[in-house]
DNA sequence: AATGAATGAGAATTCATTCAT
DNA sequence: CATGAATGAATTCTCATTCAT
């Protein structure tokens, strides 16, 4: 019982922050939603900066477990490629999760402990498989930091061009080209400025 | 007098707004530091969201102001380069009002229409030269909607590295790696997938 | 064009008032619904009960202007009817002018000098056709204040009436259904209880 | 404890409403009289609006609740007389009750919704007792609608009468006449017009 | 007389959080 | 664990009124 209160309160805490903003769901509002009391949210959150960094934390260790473990044999560019079309196909099965991720990372309400944390955790096998890329020669000689930077954003516009606009989700040519971008920006087979 | 207020209002906004966030700057403050009545406030802008949407407004304005105009006899390559290098160094010029689009372009505060004037005015420009660039081969046959929102977030991202790093702004060595991932991910010298 | 200024104001709060209430209604509303600057009201006017009271002032007065002068040859009775039938004529040609009376004679916006002007300024004609009935043993031997409160609020309630089912302003056996309970009530001809 | 909040909060707000108008009597006051927080008023009552609506809807069922019930076996003109010195009682013994119904009927802060039920629920008992006496040929032949609104009239006109002038209320005379005025103007044997 | 920007006290309402049951 | 009434500080916004032009 205890566990699914919890879990329903960050379910609906999910949605109400999507659809009014961080502060526009109130508390209240979000222990209807999820047919609890008002009392019962602060028993399981400390308070309201908790349940959103809990929030947070959860969707991002979500996303990284959808992910495919990293298989060393593999090429980098099919090993890139399956990453990124998982985490999409992730991304598309959860709009309002990418839409949270998007709309609060910058916000100051989320702490910057659960940012921190939350880069590192789901970004780890990306930058390891960077490093690889590297080593082969196959990635930039670029900064790791922004390159993760840029990775995350690279993503994550993405995600939401597609779940902007559904109708295109489905489009061979659109989603090539969107992983194109993103590895040719990685990639030493471009153009050295 | 009049447009003196109003603009004291902007400024005092804007560095409330990056601080404390959208909702943690309440009005009466920003009136405060603007050295203005509350009232007057909402003499110059209907409500918060009014405000909101103007500031923004303003600053992409800058922005899209401070970049060069479009010589088409240049290089596509040339052309790209001195808008990316001016964009960023505008966005480093003014660290505020990079962090003030970033943290709230996503904001529900923001109205939707300011967003859509905001994506065409800055990024004319931008549009045009890709097209142009596609034209003669250089750019990838990507479409257009998706690399307009590729390219804002590349430059976001990038300008908010270097913010956050501020020792890093005068590497050449990570500015060239921003300005060449950029080109690549556009480009049409990459790797076709 | 400074007593059209003041004219237009008074029409514009009129309607202003009986739309949204009198503390709905703002000065600056007022104004612009006037097409006047809001220092302009506060020249005409010294303040908003200023203007609520001339308002009130010059209903009424406009009120007992459309009333029939007495003249004492005719019949109590017709000279009741008259009188009744001109002020009842009057208020359905002017609703808001009925509704702004009704709504706000109990007011604590309307200054008490006000009312007390106007109740004996309107129901003056009234009361000396009400002493010449009890002369002749035509109207009841009631006190005097009774019976013009009384009168007073017959004759709102029935113009409210006819205003709220203008379908029935011109059935011609609900006004004399007004008119004779209006009679009755005052007449010596009823019941003696 | 919270029906008792609920009911300590109607009470401070009545008098206030009635001392001080209904925009004159700030939420705050309202609650820092009744001894509450003032959370705990919207706690209670959505809103203003609802507070207002809520007092009103109570004060017509208490006056309601004060009428004697209908005793088909009695005459008209009794029943009617012991419903008026009920009402009128009732009323001398709660002016503020009165003083509110009076003064806000018209508000367009009483919600059209709770005007509508009040008329209803008040008037019901006497609308019978007219169509009782209709058909018995002792009340005229009146609409029904214009006779209630009268009736409510009247009698709101005569308990303010009486409430503004507190040593006429043990007047015999005064008492017989207003009963006999609104006797009279229901009644058949008064004049047809 | 007329204007309208500026004022700042005050209003309604919200909301995270507590705590007695 | 769960409840939901109660809290009161904080927030956005309103508005009568003033005054320099």
């Amino acid at each position: 019982m205890s566990t699914s209160k919890r879990q329903q309160i960050l379910d609906a805490a999910l949605l109400l922050f999507v659809e009014q903003g961080l502060e526009g769901a109130a508390t209240a509002k979000i222990a209807k939603a999820a047919g609890v009391a008002t009392g019962t949210l602060f028993h399981h959150f400390a308070n309201k900066q908790e349940l959103i960094s809990a929030l947070y934390l959860e969707i991002k260790r979500e996303l990284a477990d959808s992910l495919p473990p990293l298989q060393p044999e593999q090429e980098i560019q099919a090993l890139a490629t399956a990453i990124w079309n998982k985490a999409l196909g992730w991304g598309l099965a959860h709009p309002e999760k990418i839409r949270f991720l998007l709309a609060y990372y910058q916000s100051p309400l989320l702490s910057a402990e659960a940012r921190k944390t939350v880069k590192f955790e789901t970004l780890g096998v990306v930058l390891e498989l960077l490093q690889m890329g590297q080593q082969q020669g196959l990635i930039g000689d670029y900064p790791d930091d922004l390159m993760l930077e840029i990775c995350h954003s690279l993503f994550m516009t993405s995600a939401a061009y597609f779940i902007d606009h559904p109708q295109l989700a489905g489009d061979e040519r659109q989603q090539r080209a969107a992983l194109t971008m993103f590895w040719n920006a990685l990639a030493t087979t471009g153009n050295q400025l």
